[in-house]
DNA sequence: ACCCATGTAAAACGATCGTTTTACATTTCA
DNA sequence: TGAAATGTAAAACGATCGTTTTACATGGGT
């Protein structure tokens, strides 16, 4: 890991405690004792609340859209997998922020409109590395998937992601069949 | 509609103010407002926001799995869509409920983990209904779908439950095939 | 040695929260 | 008629919120 900033500890002190426990139900004050700053410093370096949960939104959008492979619909559920282990499964976190920072600041519904516009295009190109060809119906239905396993998860844990990576795989080789290939 | 009592006007413009705008961002006091009724009375009825918002959880729970079939997995998709179409497409309820309340009302986590199981039973039904037997895994799978398309419809619309409803046909055909029942 | 940037601890600010209370008006019914 | 019940409007409560400010300590660079 790199070196990290004052900021940079603010901030990631920031997610981990708004993921584990809402936006609303984190005050300033836990913010501050989880970082190890006073509330001057904290506003020092992020500015205000609404901007420090815009920057956490930007860290994370770009954090996982890197974690996550373009190629083979397969992967793309084991990395999945992986991050709910690493990160925790709270619920998709730019759904919550837009839900309940909401109306007060415009720019988190933006935000998520982007986050899962980029979440279909992943899924669109792992499809298409699967089938050889691009199939937005099916990128479609696995983004279905991969919403369905992200909330499942809060309550089933890692059996919600291997039921939605089985789906997948039905849903895949249902498409790989229509397209007419040779059956196995 | 039945006769309705001043305590069943509060639960329900409780609970569309609640799903709409989200549970920390509605105060008593815009409670108060859309029952047309004042503090004083708000608590005589409902006791305090923690019993309001048990009661809201109770009622829709009832009232949602009432609106749901037991047979037919894709009549099971249809009548989710038409609940949002007719309450809105805001996520999961108790999911939200159990998020944002949290840590302070250890009832609305089992609450969550009572509407969940009781909604894996009744996607488990649609399924045998469909295929004229048990099949835990494909109900899993399924459940994910339904997941799925309760929080991808609150930024894709109808097209989430449409997308669930067509990987759930295609789901339920390669059990079917699975089955041994003969190609068509 | 000294200045200045940077930090902490803690008080103070106005606002808003859930809830209770006070004061008063209206209806209900024996 | 008149008392009890039930309602509203509004003030007041203590708590907590995000944010700013005051007062003071510390440590590096010239």
């Amino acid at each position: 890991m790199g070196r990290m900033t004052d900021t940079d500890a603010i901030l990631s002190a920031a997610e981990k405690l708004l993921d584990r426990n809402g936006f609303s139900a984190t005050s300033i004050d836990r913010l501050t004792d989880a970082a190890g700053v006073s509330s001057r410093t904290f506003y020092k370096h992020v500015g205000s609340r609404q901007a420090l949960i815009a920057a956490i939104l930007d860290a994370r959008a770009k954090r996982f859209l890197a974690a996550m492979p373009r190629t083979g619909t397969d992967a793309l559920f084991a990395a999945l997998g992986d991050w709910f282990e690493t990160q925790g499964a709270n619920g998709c976190f730019f759904l919550r922020a837009a839900r309940e920072i909401g109306e007060g600041d415009a720019r988190a519904q933006t935000r998520l409109t982007a986050q899962k516009q980029q979440t279909l295009d992943l899924i669109g190109d792992c499809v298409a590395s699967d089938l050889g060809r691009r199939d937005d119906a099916l990128a479609g239905q696995i983004l279905i998937l991969f919403e369905g396993a992200t909330h499942a998860a809060v309550y089933r844990g890692r059996a919600a992601v291997a039921d939605a990576r089985a789906a997948a795989a039905t849903l895949l080789a249902a498409a790989h069949i229509r397209s007419g290939a040779a059956y196995a």
